[in-house]
DNA sequence: CGCGGCATTGACTTCTGTCAAAAATAGTGG
DNA sequence: CCACTATTTTTGACAGAAGTCAATGCCGCG
């Protein structure tokens, strides 16, 4: 549960949300104007097409962005995880549906009062430029995983670009020590993500295990014995940014 | 051929490049700083992993942006027409390839001299920030394209959205009317965009005319007697943003 | 005219999707 | 705590869409 109103300072995603370059002064404005909200997992946060009212930072938890077509078919665009924002400045429809994952906690602003802030505080506008080119870098690396890569490449650069992105949290001592990890995603949500099938999902992961590059303990825990190893099965080359 | 240092007053992209919210005397400025410069067909105008000394607008042309694998497998992650910006502010290196397609001509900045406007001039950083917001929806739906969609769905989509982008030059009265559409890229070119191989595009595309959803003058033109059709063909459903 | 690149078409293969069932896991209530 | 159900995951058999390989056709150009 979030609290009401806690302190920037204490905040796990100060230095890396779009109020990380602010000035003291510039966080006490936040702070009078942020609140908070806490979705239970599966909650909607946002539907593609209606209007979204507030502006937010993901302090904690896990949620998709994605679009169901009319037949069904659901292609997942992003996955957002602590420090990331939700909607744009300039736009109050969101273009894709936003779904909690895990119990989410957003800090939110109002829109109007958002944009004064971007307009009048270039910190958190050069922030929220910087955050969206790299946002836009992931979302081309996406592109080129979904339109090129074969099943077994999506499954294992997803979980390359997962351990790196829970690094932090999970990853040991040296890189050559085994790395855990945890699965925010069921594997049809994992499917969405990788445009693929919850079946092709299921075998690919099976393979990948009786080929020792990784090991389940549950179907949610994985453990990766030799992170380069599975770079390598992830096809990735030498220009491919580690985001 | 690309004039030395033509004034900005009479740029085609004056109202759509990064500098259309400047102000005249913000336009002086740049206009002191920009120099042209010119690619023919095929030629090179950015490497993944080499740096980029420049960052630029697209004047006229049309280039794409893609990502190469080391096997040879390729994907586009966007097609770049005037008015489009290359290069970002904060990193030095591309990390994508950019390909003139037609003859392109390029209006660029320093790297330092622009990222000094950027932090000075609030009309560019706010431009350059819609701009980016725009590119980012725009590869989002390309990833819905390119996981979910089906071949014929995937080149009737990129019809339609080559054809929206053309619009102010060749759609005629009438949203009934015909529109013309000139294919600025080769098959391989469409392939690689759309993650396919030469072959579906070649085979979707007649059967795209067999089904009289276009016509096909020669190889590189395309006229589409009902947009509206094409648009369902597209799978496209209301919450398909027309960006 | 003949070469070379691009596009189209055909025959066949393969990867992933579809349909279906079994196994594992989680959740519920007695 | 344990049975029982519901959900998720795994596995299998088969189908189908797109890829691969190969040949042919089309155009522009020297």
């Amino acid at each position: 549960m979030a609290p009401r109103n806690e302190s920037c300072q204490n905040c796990p995603i100060r230095h890396s949300a779009v109020c990380a370059d602010c000035e003291p002064h510039e966080l006490a404005i936040l702070e009078q104007l942020k609140s908070y909200r806490t979705y239970a997992p599966g909650a909607t946060i946002a539907s593609a097409g209606e209007s979204l009212a507030h502006l937010s930072s993901l302090v904690s938890g896990c949620a998709t962005m994605s679009r169901t077509l009319e037949d069904g078919r659901r292609q997942a665009v992003g996955l957002l995880l602590p420090a990331d924002f939700i909607g744009r400045p300039g736009r109050a429809t969101s273009l894709f549906d936003i779904e909690a994952v895990s119990e989410v906690t957003l800090c939110r602003f109002e829109r109007m009062q958002f944009e004064r802030m971007v307009r009048d505080t270039p910190h958190i506008a050069t922030r929220l430029l910087s955050m969206t080119l790299d946002e836009l870098d992931v979302a081309r690396e996406m592109a080129v995983t979904l339109g090129r890569m074969t099943a077994r490449e999506k499954i294992a650069s997803f979980l390359v670009s997962l351990a790196r992105r829970q690094a932090t949290v999970t990853r040991h001592s040296g890189p050559k020590s085994p790395v855990a990890l945890h699965l925010p995603l069921s594997r049809q949500a994992i499917a969405d993500h990788l445009g693929l099938t919850i079946e092709t999902v299921s075998r690919q992961l099976t393979q990948l295990r009786k080929a020792g590059l990784i090991a389940l303990t549950d179907s949610r825990d994985i453990s990766i014995p030799d992170f380069e190893r599975l770079q390598v099965e992830a096809g990735e080359d030498d220009f491919t940014p580690v985001i």
